[in-house]
DNA sequence: TACCTCTTGGAAAACATTTTCCTGGACGAT
DNA sequence: ATCGTCCAGGAAAATGTTTTCCAAGAGGTA
């Protein structure tokens, strides 16, 4: 079963099987090859990888860290990832943080000492300071050792990193919206401190101050980056009163429980209240009324963040890659009825 | 960096230090243990991992293998799994298969060169002989050489399984179906050599047997065991023709797709078709009209498997936890209108 | 033929730990 | 006091690879 058997059955040196079968810059003469990879085979030999990772110090593998994985919105971009990493014949150690920003760092750390030789970090970075700088201390000393890193959505860190435009695709449907004929909003805008969360929130306050559209403090409610957060944030909406005609929630798994809310408090969408949501995750198009929401590429954007991060020749400086959202228009939003 | 420079810098051996780290059996003084601690953490010291894998031979990594991390099905599970493996402090790593069932053996494989502790197989097998055979085998080689293996619907191979009693759940649905007095159904029965799909068809086929409801062979479809396998298998059912007021569909990934396809076909769900699902995924309450199906408690299974793997201690033969479905009504199911 | 270069094979060092085995001292019992 | 037992500490072997360095032979050129 070692590499030693493999060569002594083969009348050759430890150095030559172990060129043979992993193939190093060295040639071996066709003769001794042969007799290696068949006694492999014959053998049944297989690396131990541990061994490999510690003579090479650098391993196939591969982190992703996200926050939960039953979230449609991190299982696709763990889709994008894992396709991408088992072309590369690596294999991907998933990391997850229960939101805890913490975590995120010890994973980094656990991940470095396994000479992991790159890690995909999504998932949105809260506001804390903090933890921040921890966690842009950890990138700095994974890096330092070889790995590379590559971020999905964490603008601001030491890494290349994917940025979905979420300023202007949160504007760009809040144009769509008002369009359509809305100009009272109401907007579940999730927790306070996520990055992510804001800057959608933003872009739509924006975009309504430019159409000379007033927010009332009331319709802007903030609550977890969950469906069940969703849920709770619209009863609380619902339940302070609002007068508003179209709803935007910030992403689509909140969007869900709101959706859920509204339907349990007996209110039609979009007849009663229309309702936009962002990322375009896969499990939207089965709802009814299907959601209207800014359209990710969230599959795309783990490929491409693996990608970074193992095919490209590392750059000077960390690279940003922007991508836009596409406003989708679906049932769940409609001019609002002329009561 | 490395645990020597770590003595040195305390003034003991390298064995004390590394006692003094990790904690093995022998003890070390109090004066000691405190100048290699608070060398350690002065150095920044962090063990590599595979140096530890190579002396232990054995890793701190778990596999978690499925088809698709996607499916909301498969994330269940890896919620389950990721949440009790990061509890003992262990690390999962993620192979997907696409269904491909050499992948399952080859990462298998993987894992065994990595010296991974424990591996979770989740995802329905394949009825294939010869695959099966070479999963087996890769299994013996896996558990022989120290790790230990738990499967999550697999039954039939050598390890620990969780067993979904499909065969029941289904006969138990179409029991509670035909007492809202059903007695024409349309079954959309997912692919033919899927032992999970076939045992749902078969336990469903009993209970109609049983009542005296025979099937007509034009209102049983075999498709994909996706989404858009179940969008296009209701095509080709429609497409037929079906007398049936009650479709069941042997799961809820399919079923989604199939209510798309019943939408878009025009038919109102329960009034013109009742459809039912199986296996109950989270973003199933979302759905309008709500899924009828039978509940598995996925996340539940995905733990139970992690634990079964890793807290259990190893049993002399192969141990089987089956798990109950239980039949939850919603509203895609009701009695059949009086036509 | 002598010298130089290039190629192939092997011996051994290096990788960072854990663990076995040995040594010396402390302590208790006879 | 002597022996035996226990315990803390250290030296070194062991884990399974990769890779560096050396040697020997082949082939080419002056």
């Amino acid at each position: 079963m070692t590499l030693e058997q493999v060569a002594r059955h083969a009348g050759v040196s430890l150095a030559t099987a172990s060129r043979v079968i992993n193939g190093s810059t060295r040639q071996v003469g066709e003769k001794l090859r042969e007799r290696v990879t068949a006694s492999a085979r014959e053998l049944g030999y297989l690396a131990n990888a541990s061994a490999q990772t510690l003579a090479r110090n650098t391993s196939s593998l591969v982190g992703l860290i996200v926050h939960d994985i039953s979230d449609p919105y991190f299982s696709s971009i763990a889709a994008g990832v894992t396709g991408c990493a088992e072309q590369e014949g690596l294999i991907v150690v998933l990391g997850t943080t229960g939101r805890a920003p913490q975590r995120e760092s010890d994973l980094l750390a656990t991940l470095r000492s396994h000479r992991a030789r790159a890690v995909v970090l999504a998932g949105s970075r809260s506001i804390d300071e903090e933890s921040t700088r921890r966690l842009s201390a950890e990138i700095a000393m994974f890096t330092r050792q070889g790995g590379r890193v590559a971020c999905v959505t964490q603008e601001g860190l030491p890494a290349d990193t994917i940025v979905p435009d979420n300023h202007n695709g949160a504007a760009a449907l809040a144009r769509h919206l008002i369009a359509q004929g809305h100009h009272r909003f109401a907007i579940l805008a999730g927790p306070t401190d996520l990055r992510t969360a804001r800057d959608r929130l933003d872009g739509f306050h924006a975009a309504l101050s430019n159409a000379g559209i007033e927010l009332a403090h009331h319709n802007v409610v903030h609550g977890a980056f969950t469906r069940d957060g969703g849920y709770e944030s619209t009863r609380r909406l619902l339940a302070a009163g609002t007068d508003a005609t179209c709803l935007f929630v910030v992403n689509d798994v909140m969007a869900t429980g709101a959706m859920a809310a509204l339907r349990d408090a007996g209110l039609r969408i979009p007849q009663d209240l229309s309702v936009a949501g962002f990322d375009d995750i896969p499990t939207l198009r089965d709802l009814t009324p299907a959601l209207t929401t800014v359209r990710l590429p969230l599959e795309w954007m783990g490929e491409e963040a693996a990608r970074l991060a193992l095919r490209e020749e590392h750059a000077a400086s960390p690279r940003v890659i922007p991508v836009l959202g596409e406003v989708v228009q679906r049932e769940s939003t409609a001019p609002p009825s002329q009561a």
